[in-house]
DNA sequence: AATTTATCAGAATGTCCTTCCGGAATAGTC
DNA sequence: GACTATTCCGGAAGGACATTCTGATAAATT
């Protein structure tokens, strides 16, 4: 386990810039430079710099789900029978590779994972639950949390 | 209420696109056209419409959450004292308010609403427990997970 | 077959990206 | 205080790109 690297320092300048591209990630440079007050190669460089250290990880086209007939979102708790380091990380491979799988979180508490899946309907769900879910080993009990409003979604982090 | 706009017809060339702006949003318009396999012309169209019909939501840059210090994340499950309505609009029209609240959702089981809460740390998160949360009316029970590991967040659409 | 519609590629122009360079400001050292 | 090293900015420039328009081709419709 290494220590993962921090951001050195962020000058007001980075804060904007990470601001807007989180607002609007397909902005042009000369406009972002715009919207920050800076010349545009400024702009280049520091935006260059947020991308190389990371504190930007990547740019993502958001999807209506709705759209690709990916309409049903369901969150999934997971209790593991034994609590070995094994099973543990086998579940999380699996969780990892499963597309179905928008997020999973290890947790603390009476659940061990928690899981949040999108498929195109109900019918889709039971069998992801069946032949996903319940094959995996170490599965003990599983609580299914069927998703009937999404109030907030991506939302964006507080800068 | 009304009925949402469901994608009229998503040609081949369409799903591309929104595959690989999936990925790489900041993609320049004529390197999304040679991966897709059109002249920029037409890419350009596509992906205009795709953006014009809201299939394409937005286009956002993802943030590390060390980086910017808010690495602590909590999975909150909510009970809710009296299910009337206006009680469940308050809560929803709340946790949409709150910019520590990412993602809310109402579900269906022992558990009313579902809330991933990203923070500096535990303290900050004991901050906004005591005053944000518990001071929400209509809240009879609140379920905290603290978030050990992050197996997968902002996982993709399979398309 | 004629007509309409949809979709593509090509051309053209104005804009932008991206790099490189030099200057100003800051910090550190002696 | 002077000198150096470092950082950060803006400007210039050519090559690439965005964006619009037009016409051609193919598909669908009548």
């Amino acid at each position: 386990m290494e220590r993962e690297t921090r951001a050195p320092e962020l000058s007001a300048h980075d804060w904007k810039i990470l601001k807007t591209l989180q607002q609007d990630g397909r902005l042009s440079n000369s406009e972002l430079a715009k919207r920050v007050g800076l010349s545009p190669s400024a702009c280049w460089n520091h935006t260059r710099r947020l991308f190389e250290t990371k504190v930007i990880r990547c740019v993502r086209a958001l999807i209506d789900p709705k759209m690709v007939d990916r309409e049903t979102a369901v969150l999934v708790g997971i209790v593991l029978d034994r609590s070995t380091k094994a099973v543990f990380e086998e579940f999380a491979e699996a969780a990892r590779t499963l597309p179905q799988v928008l997020e999973c979180y290890l947790v603390a508490g009476e659940i061990d994972y928690f899981l949040k899946i999108r498929v195109r309907d109900i019918s889709a769900f039971n069998r992801f639950h069946s032949e996903k879910i319940l094959s995996l080993p170490g599965v003990r009990q599983v609580r299914t949390f069927f998703v009937l409003d999404e109030i907030k979604t991506d939302g964006e982090l507080p800068l």
